[in-house]
RNA sequence: GGGGAGCUACGCUAACCUGGUAGACUGCUAGCUUUGGGAGCUAGUAAUCGGAGUUCAAAUCUCCGGCUCCCCA
């Protein structure tokens, strides 16, 4: 019997269905489209040219905003000796269980350990006990963009539980408290705004509960992501850390009344875990589908030729780049050894979110056949008028996809009341929005009986805790909060 | 944290049960013919996850390790 066509191309094309196998589709699709690539050291992956110019536009869209609002980008090592990550008791105990550490040069064993950094507060904490003397030296607020080795026991994920990952970590450093709260919303603000324009994926920011705040916060803040398999993820985070860290690590100063004060600090991170968010989202049977502003093209031309118009075709296609060179990330598929079919397939698999066939009939008629991936629509359009367009038509597919993310996920979150309902709702796929009493045991049985846990508190929901029933114990609600399964 | 399945060339897979010549497809390289939704022919290239054991002989059987996927908590 002959092979069936889906068979001869599995190779190259998606071969799970996001719907019926979710977690084998979507290590197809990073590693299919070329996103990414395993490597041998287990929990790490490579990223490859795609995904790391879709990394690098994060970077310029989040970095400038931070540095316009006074942040400066510093460097730390990548290695921390033991004593220092010793310092701030719940930060040792929530990182302990996952630090990869050095214990060797060469042929020699080290005195100390060297921990290779799960987070930095511990050696940039160090240096800012020597750096801050008086109020005039504050505040301090500095960031720095690099990577992070948090060695976790359950199977890694690309993207999503990797073992190093990207990221920014903003540590600031204020004078007062009302200084440090009013951080948070402006940076929230810049992460919720890259959300939206980079990777546009769309999220819940709220207050953590006290249970799953960071190691050594007193208060996190975050945005919420829930995932098409129905499990939740963290989004970027914002921990105010008051003087808990600054108290351990002796960060004090003379203030303007000559008292001696520790500082209040916070920290903040965006990291490459919301490529996993991005892709599960928006990705689908055929492949990645990227947002336009960062995706590594925008737009792919495919020349569609034979032997007889070949050159006609060629420079014609060659012409209309040129017109939009400039105007938006375009690449020219020149290459002869392939057909047209196989370009198309290759470019959707890839997400490229714009597809302008140009062949003989389009010459013709002076227009462009524009395909656009992410709703998968075919149109004829005047050459002009796309050139001209350009610009609005991936904005408005950008816009469109962030909608997209937004109306899924707040099709998602289902209010409920009683602990049954809460349960049936995780179960069922979807977010849990609950009244809560506030407290830890009512927290962790919820939890227990469940499998979800707090993802955030909704800022949005907060006014309608008055008067509502706490879902497990049915006190009085301090708080509304979203349950969900989590990856 | 607990179970299960798997790993042969970049990828997908045959031979494994019943030990004995690793075979297709895809890819890649070259040539010719092609080119509007994964083109065809010819030639070439490339593989048994690592280690140990059993055996005259191991992809195949046993053990240990690594990695991947799935299910449950």
């Amino acid at each position: 019997m002959e092979k069936s066509s889906a068979d001869d191309k599995a190779n190259r094309s998606i071969t799970a269905s996001k719907h019926a196998n979710f977690s084998e589709w979507y290590v197809q699709v990073l590693i299919k489209s070329d996103f990414i690539d395993y490597t041998s050291v287990s929990g790490c992956i490579a990223f490859r040219p795609d995904s790391y110019f879709a990394w690098e536009r994060v970077r310029d869209y989040v970095d400038p905003r931070l540095k316009e609002d006074g942040v400066e980008n510093v460097y730390f090592p990548s290695l921390i000796p033991e004593h220092l990550l010793q310092k701030e008791k719940d930060h040792v105990e929530g990182f302990t269980p996952e630090v990869a550490w050095v214990t060797q040069t060469g042929n020699s064993k080290l005195d100390e350990r060297l921990a290779v950094r799960p987070t930095s507060e511990a050696i940039m904490y160090e240096s800012l006990s020597k750096w801050i003397r008086s109020w005039r030296d504050l505040p301090m607020r500095l960031n720095q963009w690099n990577s992070v080795v948090r060695w976790e026991f359950k199977h890694p994920t690309p993207f999503l539980r990797t073992r190093e990952f990207l990221w920014n970590e903003g540590h600031s450093a204020f004078a007062t408290k009302e200084e440090e709260e009013a951080e948070m919303m402006r940076i929230m603000n810049i992460y919720g705004q890259a959300l939206k324009d980079t990777m546009a994926i769309f999220g819940v920011l709220g207050r953590k509960t006290q249970s799953e705040k960071f190691a050594g916060a007193v208060d996190s803040f975050s945005f919420e992501h829930f995932m098409p398999d129905g499990k939740g993820v963290q989004g970027p985070a914002f921990h105010m850390d008051e003087q808990l860290f600054s108290k351990a690590f002796d960060i004090s100063f003379t203030r303007k009344d000559e008292k001696k004060d520790y500082v209040y600090q916070n920290t903040y991170a965006i990291s490459t875990r919301e490529f996993g968010v991005m892709v599960a989202t928006h990705s689908d049977d055929k492949g990645l589908v990227m947002p336009p502003n960062i995706a590594r093209f925008q737009v792919v031309i495919v020349p569609i030729y034979n032997d007889k118009n070949r050159q006609e075709v060629l420079s014609y296609a060659a012409e209309f780049k040129k017109m939009l060179d400039g105007k938006a990330r375009v690449i020219l598929d020149d290459r002869d050894e392939y057909s047209p079919g196989w370009k198309f397939n290759e470019w959707e698999l890839k997400g490229t979110p714009v597809r302008v066939e140009i062949g003989g009939r389009e010459a013709a008629e002076n227009v462009l056949t524009v395909y656009t991936r992410y709703n998968s629509s075919k149109e004829k359009v005047e050459i002009r008028d796309f050139v001209d367009k350009i610009k609005d038509r991936l904005e408005g597919i950008q816009q469109a996809m962030y909608q997209n993310s937004k109306s899924f996920m707040l099709s998602r979150i289902k209010r409920c009341t009683s602990i049954e309902e809460l349960g049936r709702l995780v179960e069922g796929g979807f977010m849990a929005q609950a009244p809560w009493c506030g407290s830890a045991d009512c927290e962790k049985s919820i939890k227990d009986k469940t499998g979800a846990k707090a993802t955030n508190m909704p800022f949005e929901a907060q006014s309608e805790a008055e008067g509502k029933k706490c879902v497990y114990c049915g006190k009085d609600a301090a708080h509304i909060v979203n349950f969900a399964r989590s990856h």
